[in-house]
DNA sequence: CGCGACGTTGATTTGCCTCAACGATTGTGG
DNA sequence: CCACAATCGTTGAGGCAAATCAACGTCGCG
């Protein structure tokens, strides 16, 4: 069943009845992406906080001069979305792709609203994900801030080894914010 | 009224009755802080969730050759501490201390847990904080990873004015992941 | 007063980027 | 099923933004 996956996932943070459970599935929307497939692009409005139940995906921008950069990557058991267009219902920045074929469940945003009201529990789970999320942002600031090019992708391959095997290289070095060019070296010196 | 700040902030996100401010009054424990004086040292474990009444804070951390790496700056009305530490109860990587005379409330982490229960509406504005400093942290990222120094101080003297006017150059360098010197150098050219 | 904190300026170095060329692999349409 | 085009990673040469190192002036404060 597609929603074991969900909701075996959510019980690490919550313990929802039988009953809520029920509540919850009908705002979860299946979705199937095939790889390169965009899931929101640049300039729409971000309408869905996304779940990832299978596959992976990411969320970049893409400068003046072309450039892709990565903010996140998404892969089984893991949230994406603009979540700054998603809060204020402004045009997104971010585009956000799947990696490869993947499989999704969207939720809309008044749907998340109402689940709030109807599953105060939901609350609670959002915070704990926000509060996870907000540790591993500081972490990588930190990291952007005050480590070499070499040490961060060293951390980052000790952190996310499941990615790194993943996803190709340059993506990586977009996430990190250095030059395929570079993480070849690196990589070079065994 | 010590109070009356703290309640008016948060009351841009929610609600409370009269009921539940009494309920929250005796949680927040004021405190008044020296400039320089610490509020947390790193191997310290975090306890508190502090909110700012007055003047000025920072949290940062020191790497292996002495360097400082502001993670955050917080000033009236916003809260700070090593979340972490306190969400993990490890030892803190983070410092945090007064760049002016300051007044605080803090939080002790159970009473912070207790008020979720006693007082939900708390649950949601921790939420709604954590989703705005999630944004933030996503903006902070991709400027590292995307932007010059340049650009980057630019950028947070036009987000940040307050800041910008009251702390020390070095401490935004700091922040910013720049050196003293090139935020001089950027300034001279007009 | 004298010392430490802060900002500025100059000279030099360096880590990383840019640009360019080249195999290897993948995948795709005829 | 093959041919050709993307995609991906590697390597080299050269350049540049920002760090480093060092010296100096100013201010505020104990």
């Amino acid at each position: 069943m597609v929603f074991d996956f969900f909701f075996k996932s959510i019980s690490r943070h919550i313990k929802l009845t039988d009953e809520e459970i029920e509540l919850t599935k009908p705002v979860l929307r299946h979705k199937k992406l095939r790889k390169r497939q965009y899931l929101l692009q640049a300039g729409d409005v971000c309408k869905v906080e996304t779940f990832v139940i299978k596959g992976c995906l990411r969320a970049y921008t893409v400068d003046d001069k072309g450039h892709e950069h990565i903010a996140m990557f998404a892969i089984e058991g893991w949230w994406i979305s603009d979540f700054y267009s998603l809060l204020t219902g402004s045009e997104a920045s971010q585009n956000i792709d799947a990696l490869e074929d993947s499989e999704v469940f969207c939720i809309e945003k008044t749907d998340l609203e109402n689940l709030y009201l109807q599953v105060p529990k939901f609350e609670r789970l959002f915070r704990i994900l926000l509060q996870n999320a907000f540790v591993a942002h500081q972490q990588r600031i930190l990291a952007g801030i005050s480590q070499t090019a070499e040490e961060r992708y060293k951390s980052f391959i000790g952190k996310y080894p499941t990615i790194e095997q993943r996803v190709p290289q340059h993506q990586i070095a977009s996430y990190l914010g250095i030059t395929p060019e570079t993480i070849s070296r690196i990589r070079k010196l065994r």
